[in-house]
RNA sequence: GCGCCCUUAACUCAGCUGGAUAGAGUAACUGCCUUCUAAGCAGUAAGCCGAAGGUUCGAAUCCUUCAGGGCGCGCCA
């Protein structure tokens, strides 16, 4: 249950009552007046819930807000409501308090929920999908993929929270260019193995990774084996070659290049997409679909797609290829659908995937986290979409900004080109699974991201999940200890007892969570819970330094207090496995 | 040239549907463990919220212009 927004709506409620009566005694004229907010304040000084009515009827009422305010305050009817006193304060704010039995029925709440608190119903059970990583499978995942992971999975895990039906994917691009680029990559470096140098490194290495220094030289084009350009230089490619000749030797190398190539892509990518299943299984994420691409060439979803763009009107003829008339949709150019050679640009095959989502499948919203350098792809892919007559609101992308990668200070070059990308494998090796998610969850996904290889490498307190962490190992000590001494978390207590700031402090902060996972679903933002985590763990602690939970001044305000410590710890462990981030219970 | 994003404390960032003295974490300095985990808490210091205009009772927040940085603008994906 959401406490923060019941009372939030006892405020307005209670004013609108106010108002009114005000209305019906003649104290104030019968106009309509403009909305309010009520809102929690920065300042805990200035209440829990602070509204700004007087404000903003001052103007049609042309009355001094304080006054209005005044006005107001004399026709609340507190009663049953959370609140227990009402002050005017500054300009005119109404500040309302909540009383005691607020505080105790958000923890009450939280005991009986447990696991389900914090889970919301604003979703209404819409079915959402949630595409994210979606690595080429040409190669292994970067940085940048880890961080759409991490935002992704978690974003997916608060649409579910928030009571959304929600559904993980991965489109896999197993068709068009760069699979072409793929097999003639792979088949570059087969024939240098079987070329004489080839055959000589291969009779002096040791090992793979012998083999795969060897030819890839200083920056993956030495001389002995030169690689032309657009082709793709990383290491992983030469592993291919390596193993395909290990199991099939040279036999391949007297086939036609077209048959080569096939044979060598059959062989690399079912590895690589297993490799992607492993390493994302790995990192915690777990697909509901792997979608490939070239399900929607073989089924003839694209060619289907060419003829309802054709049919709906916005497609037309230049140079021999077939253009889409985006500009008239929205979009800041149009593009080529069908290039002049006959063969489809890559959004051809992404408008029937989009429309595979929205259409086939039918789900209410489809979500996409993509690079921010696919910024200007989204409106031509959502003008596409309107004129297969989906309504393109529906597919919302989620753009996230480049990770910069920082290591002594300095940004570490990224080189795609000579395949030194860091990739998500190395970087779990050097930091554990859970700094990784929840470092990568710390900023909004729309905010330019430093990743500190040194800080995260450091496992220092630096890192907040570790701050996070502690907080839940501690709880889980404070309340080991205290049963081993035979003193159980109550089922009941009488919590009315706590009423101090640093436990009020600490309730209103549980009472949060609904509220942020409603915030965070709305704004397709899973970062707000990580701060929210950090927030909480911060209540926490400032708790466990001011109040002695055992040595409490009675057996009942001890009781009380192992009641709110086990809520805070319930807490800590919801948000935490949204994030998927392991809960310790001891560090 | 056009478009998107960013610019807030020494560093990394919150705050942005306009509200009451601008927040947190790091780093610096000071205190707090014979007592539930000091991976913690409390405190000090630190800011012309990139710049200039505008809107208003009120602007870090909205609008305009400008400056600096990142990323796009292919019959590549």
């Amino acid at each position: 249950m959401n406490h923060i927004a019941a009372a939030s709506e006892a405020v307005r409620a209670l004013i609108l009552d106010a108002l009114g009566r005000l209305v019906a005694e003649g104290a104030i004229p019968a106009e309509p007046l403009p909305d309010f907010n009520v809102e929690i304040p920065a300042d805990r000084a200035h209440g829990d819930f602070a509204a700004n009515v007087a404000m903003v009827c001052a103007k049609p009422l042309r009355m001094p807000p304080r006054k209005i305010a005044e006005l107001i305050e004399g026709m609340l009817e507190l009663g049953d409501s959370p609140f227990d006193r009402v002050e005017i304060a500054g300009p005119g704010f109404m500040n309302f308090y909540l009383g005691q039995s607020w505080y105790d029925d958000v923890i009450r709440n939280i005991t009986e929920e447990q696991a389900r608190y914090g889970t919301t119903g604003s979703g209404r059970s819409k079915r959402v999908l949630v595409e994210f990583v979606s690595a080429n499978p040409t190669g292994p995942m970067h940085v940048g993929n880890a961080r759409g992971g991490a935002i992704g999975d978690c974003l997916a895990s608060v649409l579910e929270a928030a009571g959304y039906q929600t559904e993980r994917e991965f489109y896999i691009n197993d068709a068009g260019n760069q699979i072409e680029k793929f097999g003639r990559s792979l088949d570059l470096r087969y024939m240098q193995l079987c070329s004489e140098k080839g055959q000589a490194v291969l009779r002096a290495a040791q090992s793979t990774e012998e083999v795969c220094r060897a030819v890839y030289g200083a920056d993956g084009n030495t001389p002995d084996f030169p690689m032309p350009e657009d082709v793709y230089l990383g290491q992983d490619i030469i592993a291919h070659a390596k193993h395909y000749y290990d199991e099939n030797g040279d036999a391949l190398a007297a086939q036609p290049e077209e048959e080569r190539r096939k044979a060598l892509v059959a062989f690399a990518l079912p590895k690589n997409i297993q490799g992607l299943k492993d390493d994302l299984a790995q990192y915690r994420i777990h697909y509901d679909t792997w979608f490939p691409e070239s399900t929607l060439h073989q089924d003839g979803s694209v060619q289907r797609i060419i003829a309802q763009l054709k049919e709906s009107g916005y497609t037309y003829e230049k140079d021999g290829a077939l253009w889409f008339e985006a500009e008239k949709l929205g979009a800041d150019k149009d593009f080529v659908l069908v290039r002049a050679n006959g063969i489809p640009t890559y959004v051809v095959p992404d408008i029937a995937y989009h429309y595979n989502k929205l259409v086939t499948r039918n789900f209410d919203r489809a979500i996409d986290i993509l690079g921010a350098d696919h910024h200007g792809y989204v409106p031509r892919l959502k003008a596409a979409l309107t004129a297969l007559g989906v309504d393109a609101s529906r597919l919302t992308v989620v753009l996230m900004q480049m990770v910069a990668v920082m290591r002594d200070g300095k940004p570490v070059k990224q080189s795609k080109r000579s395949g030194k990308a860091l990739t998500l494998v190395t970087l779990l090796e050097d930091i554990p699974v859970d700094a990784a998610r929840f470092f990568f969850n710390l900023r909004e996904a729309n905010s330019h991201f430093e990743f500190d290889l040194d800080l995260a490498v450091e496992k220092s307190a630096s890192n907040p999940v570790y701050y996070v962490q502690y907080a839940h190992a501690r709880i889980c000590s404070l309340i080991r200890n205290l049963a081993d001494s035979g003193v159980p978390v109550p089922e009941q207590a009488e919590l009315s007892l706590m009423g101090s700031p640093a436990e009020r402090m600490l309730v209103r902060q549980l009472a949060l969570l609904p509220a942020e996972v409603d915030t965070a679903a709305k704004a397709l933002d899973p970062s707000r819970l990580t701060k929210y985590s950090v927030d909480l763990a911060a209540q926490f602690h400032r708790f466990y330094d001011a109040c002695k939970v055992k040595d409490a001044e009675s057996e009942a305000l001890r009781d009380a207090r192992l009641m709110l410590c086990e809520a805070t710890r319930q807490v800590l462990a919801n948000v935490l496995a949204m994030l998927k981030v392991t809960a310790p219970e001891k560090m």
